[in-house]
DNA sequence: CGGTACCGTTAGTGAACGTTAACTACTCCC
DNA sequence: GGGAGTAGTTAACGTTCACTAACGGTACCG
């Protein structure tokens, strides 16, 4: 054993610390001694690991696109694979991004607020993850209702995402029964929601 | 007549600006030159009109969160004296919400993104106008939907609003088709969401 | 004309911050 | 043991930033 995990790397470490931080009061909240003092060391030390604080919150950002589309493409993948209904795809593609947003609160946070203090460079990268995971989703929801126009889709999944990343604010760990419980909730409202847009009635409400 | 908006006083102005650039850049990103550039002035100008950076966020936090509660408990007041339907008044609200997070984007942004950047006394009522709102659309679900506990409820709250609050990514306008079509969407959306929480099966999944 | 608010300006101050420089200790390997 | 590489230290630098001080113009009012 402790092939997986033997010791959580110095440069892991600091990531971590670095995204609780910067989520809790903001990249330009936080200051490098900070950061330092999280992981027991002083300030400057940071930079044997980075080359700046920057880099630290476009690695954070980077990652968790990635994951998130990497994540999702396999779902997709294996979904289709397996000859799923379209519908049991997007239940997968939910479950994973529950799972990522009850698990690291802190980079969900992270991953649309504070996307505009990186460099040009790093933003278009992380901008394309997050296009891409997003499309991923539109072509299932699409397939799953297909009277949804393809902008309607797309509002739709953005809408979703902003619940399923509203755990955040759901209080301390502590206010709803388990993590299960919650998952299972979040997972209701998220297959409530596309049902709400598709619309039983289909008409629109007075413009 | 005249009376209701006879010109932006330069306060109001301050306002406003300070809210868009807060809203995208974050308050520790803008400097108080460049929300005097904004509004023709230069920055230290500002001083004349209030007493440090920090108190134009906290007008802005408690202006916003007072808002929303104010027109909230307005719209629960009318409906129950017009003795309508609980599921009424919680539509009610959600377009009220809705409304608000159409036209005041930056604001919806900095409602839940800036408060910690707030000093003690200020971020305390803003905390509190927060959760006597949460508690008010509470209420209201509880009635609609009575299987839920009420720390479901909460959560679907929370959740329904990350779901309305989702307008500021939805690409710059003109993403949607036009306002209506969208805040028709986002309705469908959130009551979609309130109604796949409620369950149709009545069992969440397993533990 | 003289006084008084009001609203704005430029120059300056002290603190905080990201980053670099110079130096020290530890480990590994020949 | 000696040299190299790694990971850390403290001190300092340059910049940025919120805020203050001192001053000027303009409108109103007697």
């Amino acid at each position: 054993m402790s092939t997986q995990a033997p010791a959580p790397s110095r440069r892991e470490q600091i990531l971590k610390e670095a995204a609780r931080l910067f989520a809790e009061r903001g990249f330009h909240g936080v200051g490098v001694d900070e950061i330092g003092a999280a992981v027991g060391i002083s300030g400057p030390g940071l930079y044997r690991h980075f080359p700046g604080k920057e880099a630290m919150l476009a690695e954070l950002l980077v990652g968790i696109s990635g994951r998130l589309l990497t994540g999702g493409k396999r779902r997709a993948a294996e979904g289709e694979g397996a000859g799923c209904a379209p519908a049991q795809v997007l239940d997968s593609l939910i479950e994973g991004h529950i799972d990522f947003a009850l698990d690291d609160r802190p980079l969900i946070i992270l991953h649309d607020r504070e996307l505009d203090r990186l460099r040009d460079t790093d933003r278009k990268l992380v901008r394309s993850l997050q296009r891409q995971y997003v499309e991923l989703w539109v072509e299932v929801v699409r397939k799953v209702y297909p009277r949804l126009a393809e902008s309607e889709a797309r509002a739709c999944v953005h809408a979703v995402f902003g619940l399923l990343n509203s755990t955040p604010h759901l209080g301390r760990p502590g206010a709803l029964p388990g993590r299960a419980a919650t998952a299972a909730l979040l997972h209701r409202l998220a297959l409530g929601a596309f049902e709400g847009a598709h619309g039983v009635d289909g008409s629109g409400q007075a413009g």
